[in-house]
DNA sequence: GCTTGACTTGGAGCTTGGTACAACTGTTAT
DNA sequence: ATAACAGTTGTACCAAGCTCCAAGTCAAGC
């Protein structure tokens, strides 16, 4: 797969991909004998991971140290298993955040669409 | 209130206190005789709404943008409610993918913490 | 063999959201 | 009245995460 189908399949744009392969998140990418590059299965594998897991708010920087601690094996699993864990704990606090926002903004619509007095208030 | 106890009370800096009313989301401050700057009740509540709406992940943009709605009165309740409710759209989505992802890390650790194959795998 | 189009690199620039001074003013304590 | 301290403004800087561009290369079609 070229660089096009890539950025297609998976929403990312071909300079982002770039970018992801020369901060070292994504690892290198093979090339065809123009040098372009010809990502593989599991290049691709990556990049659905790298994808989902940015979506969801972690960061660039932990998930470089992530992709690393996996390229250098299993003397790495304790680590990584912290690492997953640490994140999974913060991920599951901003979620918990904006459910409760989310329940405080249908409460706020709900006033709104009922003409409440409590629209009156910013916070509400 | 003076900046350093609204800094304390809400866990903004007194620097973003004062970009946020630099930058229009914060309406104008009342100061008192000193020039320093008084904040009240209101001016309490609106930093307690921009800040739990920060973290949900709004835009500093589409919260002035309300903020200002807000202020003009009554005649932008319409235009009010369609923001919230497309912001609200756009949480829920967001909500939606971390919900998923965090059962994604979940099984991972799961998987971590039993030797299970499936850690071989970055995407799983 | 020349154009077209998709790729390449390196580097600069952009956006969002703060954060950090420096230089100054006003209040309070000694 | 002098020092210490908390506030003020304006401006500059920073960090994360892209995004864009120029200049070049390669393969394919006419």
């Amino acid at each position: 797969m070229n660089i096009a189908e890539v950025s297609k399949q998976y929403g990312l744009t071909a300079d982002t991909l770039r970018y992801y392969e020369r901060i070292g998140l994504l690892p290198a990418v093979a090339r065809n004998k123009s040098g372009n590059r010809d990502y593989s299965e599991v290049d691709c594998e990556r990049i659905e991971f790298i994808k989902c897991m940015r979506e969801a708010g972690l960061s660039i920087e932990v998930l470089t140290k992530y992709m690393h601690l996996f390229l250098e094996g299993d003397s790495t699993l304790k680590e990584r298993e912290e690492l997953l864990i640490a994140e999974r704990d913060r991920l599951q606090a901003r979620l918990e955040h904006m459910q409760s926002t989310l329940e405080r903004l249908n409460r706020k619509i709900t006033a709104y669409q009922n003409g409440d007095f409590c629209m009156k208030n910013i916070n509400c």
